[in-house]
DNA sequence: TGTTAACGGTTGTTTTTGTAACTAACAAGG
DNA sequence: CCTTGTTAGTTACAAAAACAACCGTTAACA
């Protein structure tokens, strides 16, 4: 409709991972959320708990790359539902040591669960080479200038 | 560290592409928001109007699948900034036709030669042969349940 | 026609996020 | 020791998003 060069939104990358991250997501987040009342920031620090064990706030922000106050936050709601205790390192105070409960644990292990499921009924429509080569891709655009 | 089937965070689809959207999105947002002070809302509205020509708040809505007041409020900000003008349908007074002055054709046109060179940037990591996939395996993804 | 439902769009309110400033603890150099 | 700087984490406040209720208009149909 106007002087064009050829350019079309769904060719643009940022937008259209936007777009499929956005749809991609949309009914596991429905699933964490009525089940457990979980924000994404949520679910994020309990599978990083889940899957790597201790670890403190700021490891999970440097392999989460979500900001501290979000981890802050997200912590304190895990907190105080039970499914996280904190204890502070004693060589150095600043440092707070996070680990699942057994109920943290359950819950991390049913969602895990569920994303298992989603994750292979995603990659289903397509080859699996074809998935192979996407999440190469996409890990490689999510490293950003590592 | 925990009972594990194999599982990694970054082989679960919609973590990886919202990390993937996320990083790759940084930069180009950084530009549209210090040229012009845009949101994405703002920004994905100017783009649809640029791209498409004339058209419908339900229209953008349609084709973004973004909600409706998120598109009401971008669009009542570029029109207060003079990038749209509104016209009300004659036949059906629901509708307004919303399309861009020559001020916002010119920030379209001007953000467009960005994102061109910034997905051609993206892109140039990778042969075109796997970009290609990836981009249709986006779309498949992107496309929900169409 | 009159009534009810649906639609396009807007507005108000609540959640969630982003940003900056802050606390408490440690580290290094003088 | 005592500044000065840095780090881990929290908190306060502003910006933005989600959600629901709303207005005016059209559609469906008794």
């Amino acid at each position: 409709m106007n002087g064009d060069d050829d350019f079309d939104l769904q060719d643009f990358l940022p937008y259209l991972l936007n777009q499929a991250a956005e749809e991609s997501s949309l009914a596991f987040q429905q699933i964490y959320k009525d089940r457990y009342g979980m924000l994404r920031t949520e679910w994020r620090v309990l599978f990083h708990l889940g899957l790597y064990g201790r670890m403190t706030a700021r490891e999970i922000g440097r392999m989460s790359k979500m900001h501290k106050t979000k981890i802050s936050r997200a912590v304190a709601k895990l907190a105080e539902r039970r499914f996280l205790t904190r204890r502070r390192d004693v060589d150095d105070r600043r440092l707070e040591y996070l680990e699942l409960t057994a109920a943290g644990q359950r819950a991390y292990r049913d969602l895990r669960g569920v994303a298992m499921a989603y994750d292979a009924n995603l990659a289903a429509q397509f080859s699996p080479r074809d998935v192979a080569t996407l999440k190469r891709m996409l890990q490689a655009l999510a490293g950003g200038a590592e």
